[in-house]
DNA sequence: GCATCAATCGACATCTAGATCCATTTATCC
DNA sequence: GGATAAATGGATCTAGATGTCGATTGATGC
């Protein structure tokens, strides 16, 4: 597993956000049908995002969630960061107090260059490449199931 | 977290392995102390170690394990595989049921960019890596402290 | 053969991410 | 202002990953 679910929900909820024309609330129980994500869960995983500056809320009457940026001004570490998911600094896969760059452990150094990587692809990579590649009505069709 | 904790030690042991002359067995007890990993969780980790052949284990008197093949041989990919840790292949971070190249969902794209990154880390590092970046003696010097 | 050493195995305890439920707050519409 | 819609927040439940324990099995040396 290479990111936990909360992350994956939040990029697969991201992701749907950022298909929808801007502007226009989406409430979270139809987040939740759309995705198939857990209702109550998805819930707590929108308001990390809103605290993350990442979506707005609006409660009440015709309220719902949508994107607070251009999905082309939001990359995918942002996301990943507002749900944990995206800590790696500093500890040390060896079990060492200290490592880093000057002290290394012996798995610094092939360690860090995954951790680039990963680095590299999370910030280069952001929602409006989604929104690209996905037309709403067509590709974003009732899931067949989901596990 | 890249990785889970199971498979981080399974690296850990892997690499302290690589590090000792080929042919003399380490017991799991020693294995335990230098690592900080906790003694009767390593040994199921090792026991999967050996399962997947990259690990052979010796009973008794003088006994203990040590790695099947040269270090060069043994690819992180192949570690991470033998304790599960490296699926990721036909899930899809969408909840999609079939996702493929050919069905792709919105996230498919970006998704398979990532997995080839660490699937290409992943295979083209191998123990011996490790063993030539760690003298035994200096660097393995025992932990600071681990959390 | 017997004692000892060390891996193996199964059962059990604990901890945490994941998931759910329900009461509360805030906004909108009439 | 009252009814309704929707997010917020706390408390709780559950399953799976993590970690522990004790007994067993197999090998070695004497």
């Amino acid at each position: 597993m290479i990111v936990s679910q909360t992350a994956e929900y939040a990029l697969r909820a991201m992701a749907w956000l950022a298909t929808v024309p801007r502007g226009e609330p989406i409430r979270a129980t139809d987040l939740s049908t759309s995705t198939g994500i857990p209702p109550h869960y998805l819930s707590k995983v929108l308001r990390r995002l809103v605290l993350a500056d990442l979506l707005v809320s609006q409660k009440g009457q015709g309220g719902g969630f949508m994107l607070a940026r251009p999905a082309a001004e939001i990359p995918f570490i942002e996301i990943l960061s507002a749900v944990d998911a995206y800590p790696t600094e500093g500890r040390c896969a060896f079990g060492w107090g200290t490592c880093d760059d000057a002290h290394p452990c012996p798995l610094h150094g092939v360690w860090s260059r995954l951790n680039d990587h990963i680095h590299e692809w999370a910030s280069s990579t952001n929602l409006q490449e989604i929104a690209d590649g996905a037309c709403a009505d067509e590709r974003f069709v009732a899931p067949v199931e989901h596990e």
